[in-house]
DNA sequence: GCGACAG
DNA sequence: ATCTTGTCGC
């Protein structure tokens, strides 16, 4: 698929900042146009040290048929992380090496579930709101652990979901996506509504606590990473 | 000022 | 994110 290359890569703070601030009034939570047929899951690993711009990394797009979610297609690519790990600037530290991978992509999947958050973020704009404005497309963020926010324990049972608020506002909700299991922050990114977003994350996660998307990614990324290290030596 | 802080 | 053994439970 392609994307449109909207801004240079900021090379400091200050203008990753700036950046945010002039996206994030692009980000448009709406329902989404069509039911989804295809659903992408992105990964990233990392190979080197823990938090440098300079750490190795390998970024990883699998897209799943969103009934079966049987896998139609992937892609990957491997290069440097380009900017440290900041809480609120991590989508510049992972988009270069995911944009690469989708761009790699022969199909252009329906809605992508991004590893992270999208509106649960200190200025509301997260991984998953910053990629659904450069790839036009509906995003998802899901992430394993809440970046802000206050919520009630949502109940035991898969589905149970309680509204993270922040601010004044709900910007996600922590779902339980199986009996039992710590539960995960879905917040929406782009094209796509709170109710959407917690219903295909449930939809891919039939039976591990992180929906099928991640799971693959997940594995995917890693082995690139493995692959490209060997490929040195 | 202090602590917390997606991956 | 990543480094890592044993251990509790279905």
């Amino acid at each position: 698929m392609e994307l449109q290359r909207t801004h240079d890569w900021p090379s400091g703070e200050e203008q990753a900042y700036a950046i945010q601030r002039e996206l994030r009034p692009l980000v448009r939570t709406a329902p989404l146009a069509a039911p989804p047929r295809t659903l992408a899951g992105l990964d990233v690993a990392y190979g080197d040290s823990h938090g440098g711009a300079e750490d190795r990394v390998a970024a990883a797009v699998v897209v799943l048929d969103a009934d079966t979610l049987e896998v139609l297609d992937r892609a990957t690519a491997v290069g440097t992380a380009g900017f440290p790990y900041v809480p609120g600037l991590f989508a510049f530290r992972e988009l270069p090496t995911l944009i690469t991978a989708l761009e790699r992509l022969a199909t252009t999947p329906d809605v992508l579930l991004c590893d992270g958050q999208g509106l649960a973020h200190p200025r509301r704009f997260g991984l998953a709101c910053h990629l659904g404005v450069l790839a036009g497309l509906p995003t998802l963020g899901v992430a394993k652990t809440p970046l802000l926010g206050e919520w009630d324990e949502p109940g035991p049972a898969r589905g149970d979901s309680s509204d993270v608020r922040d601010g004044g506002e709900t910007v996600a909700r922590v779902l339980r996506t199986q009996d039992g299991v710590k539960p995960l922050t879905v917040s929406t990114g782009h094209l796509i509504t709170l109710d959407d977003a917690c219903a295909l994350v449930l939809r891919a996660s039939p039976r591990y606590r992180l929906p099928e998307t991640t799971r693959l990614a997940d594995r995917l990324c890693r082995d690139a990473l493995a692959e490209a290290a060997e490929h040195v030596a």
